[in-house]
This record gives C-alpha cells, sequence and structure tokens, in this order.
DNA sequence: TGACCGTATGTCAGAACTGACATACACTAG
DNA sequence: CTAGTGTATGTCAGTTCTGACATACGGTCA
C-alpha cells in the first residue's frame, strides 16, 4: 500500500496526483528527509569529535561498517530509530537529540 | 540476535548478564524508551489540541485507530519513525520535534 | 608500485514493523 | 438498558529494515 507512492515516482512519467498526494510528497515526506539528514550530520560529527572509525562504531551498536556508511549518508533505507539508537550509543542526551535536531 | 535479550527477559528468573549487557539495558535502552514515551506523549497533546480522535489522525497518516492508540501508549512495537511521522503530519516542525524530545 | 586503512555501494536472508481487522472497554446520551 | 463514540489490546500476513558480506574507491606510506 505504501508501495503505492514508490510505484508512481518509478512508473515512467508523472501521473497527475491529487492535491493532498503533491503536499504530503513536498513537505512532510521532506520534512522527514531533513530530519534524518540533521541526525546524519550529527552522527557523523559526534563519532568524528571521539576520534572513532565506522567499524569502531558499528561494534559499539552491534550493526556493521557498511550500515555505519549508509547511516551518515541519510541513505533512505536507514530508519530514524537506528539514527537515534546510534546517537544514543555515542553518549547522546534527550537534549543533545534535540540541539541535533533543531540546531540553534 | 535482537531477540536474544527480550528472551533473556522473558525468560524465568533473572539469568545473570555481563556488565556490558546491564549497562545497555538500564542506560542505553532505557534512554530509548524515555524518548518513544516523550514521542508518544507530544504526540497525544498535539493530537488532542487539534480535537482529533485516533481515528481521524490514522486516516491523516494512513495508518489505523489500533495502531495510534499504540504509538500513543508507547508501545514498543511502534517505531519512533512512525512517531515523527505521525508528528510531521500534525504540523510539527522540526523545533516543535526538539521541544518534544527535551521539553525545557 | 603495493600494502593498508577508512569509507562507500550493492545485495540478500532473516528480523522487525505495519495496516488492518476483530474485539473489548469506558463513557455519554437517549 | 441500548446505541453511539472514542480508545485499548491481540493477532497476523505483507512490507520494510537490518546485519553481514563482497567489493570498490580514495588516501597514505614506504
Amino acid at each position: 500500500m505504501r508501495a503505492s507512492k514508490k510505484a508512481k515516482l518509478t512508473g515512467r512519467g508523472w501521473k497527475v496526483g491529487d492535491t493532498k498526494e503533491f503536499l504530503d510528497l513536498s513537505s512532510e515526506e521532506a520534512a522527514l528527509i531533513e530530519l534524518r539528514l540533521k541526525l546524519a550530520e550529527g552522527l557523523k560529527a559526534r563519532r568524528k569529535r571521539k576520534r572513532l572509525t565506522q567499524h569502531d562504531l558499528a561494534a559499539a551498536v552491534q550493526s556493521s561498517q557498511s550500515r555505519v556508511a549508509k547511516m551518515e549518508s541519510g541513505d533512505p533505507t536507514v530508519s530514524i530509530d537506528l539514527l537515534m539508537r546510534s546517537l544514543i550509543a555515542l553518549g547522546a542526551s534527550r537534549r543533545d537529540l534535540a540541539r541535533i535536531i533543531a540546531p540553534r
């Protein structure tokens, strides 16, 4: 059911959707992507500050180097859950997370 | 692989784990749970402020009333992704999200 | 040059999450 | 009581995400 949107995009051309779909994609979906990117940046920065390799971080969160690379690149196959878990594993507090999401 | 932890908890009694596992559970995992709860509260508050029913919200995010109920109760089967998506669907900005995560 | 290190990208089987449904509960109004 | 409305809880098939692996890329050093 959620695949319908993807299908619409990957299909050849632009099947004209209604306004709701358009708004959904351009504003809400965009907001989610921005959020993911903020977390990705925050994670990379935090990891580097601690002078850890992606491999090190992977071990700390029981994941793999390749997934860490995807996390930091904002890859859409990475969940926000995983980003949050990783940040927390690097010692980020809720306030730290808040600052990462909405930098002042 | 991740189910091993759950198994350890649901099994009868407390099989003694090593320190790393203990710390993982008590601090990092707890932080994640707290985060989920903050988002759950934030979602419920925001929905009520808009005078929407769980059913309305479900329609807005293309989910179901039952899942919305689980979201708001901090049910562990609900991902942070879904909570974030729902909050954004209710018009929350990144700054709003930050405030929900780390209230001042 | 070649060996090494850190990072990036693609793939896939297995694990986790999802919407939907059924059903139960709590409350209110008739 | 009965009906209606909103919320809670359990289940499950289908979708999405995950760790692991292979492999490629870029830089450094000898």
